[in-house]
DNA sequence: GCCAACGTTGGC
DNA sequence: GCCAACGTTGGC
């Protein structure tokens, strides 16, 4: 099976890049849209790239680059009466919600914002750039992602 | 802080 | 099963 590539979505102030370089690897949790969960559950596999997107943020924008590590298993969060996202309806014999775990690949020293996305014509139909997509994982083409890795890179040099 | 977009819930 | 109401996401 062919790698594949993914954006995923974080508020910054919640989990960033500079969290994930830290720690060098995290689960994905508390993520409690289905067709997220069906992403995650059914099409990542191990060394799959994915865009750290960076959202509600300033700007919001791609702050750089992370890889599953792990496969996805069930996230104990939702039954963590605890948790801020626990889910009373989630039974932890037949787990509803699943994440995956990303390790650290890269950080752009500046993020690439979404208004240079948007603008870019190789991005062209990217789902990202597109008006009212709150879904928070997305499937991305590998042109678009080399593309975006293209441009987080030069923003680096300077 | 505003509000458009969109997913979920619940009454019927 | 429809759809209005409600809650959340997330850009601006």
């Amino acid at each position: 099976m062919a790698k594949k590539y993914w954006l995923m979505k974080s508020e910054p102030d919640a989990f960033s890049i500079e969290d994930l370089e830290k720690k060098g690897s995290e689960p994905w949790d508390g993520i409690r849209n289905y067709q997220a969960r069906n992403f995650m559950r059914d099409d990542m596999k191990v060394g799959d790239g994915v865009l750290f997107y960076h959202s509600n943020s300033k700007p919001s924008g791609v702050a750089g680059v992370a890889r599953v590590c792990k496969e996805a298993y069930p996230d104990h969060t939702a039954w963590d009466p605890d948790s801020h996202y626990f889910d009373p309806k989630c039974d932890p014999k037949n787990p509803t919600w699943m994440m995956v775990d990303l390790e650290f690949v890269e950080r752009f020293s500046v993020a690439v914002p979404l208004n240079e996305l948007k603008e870019n014509p190789k991005l062209e139909g990217m789902m990202v750039t597109k008006r009212g997509m709150r879904l928070s994982i997305q499937p991305v083409e590998k042109k678009h992602f080399d593309e975006v890795l293209r441009m987080g890179r030069k923003r680096s040099k300077g």
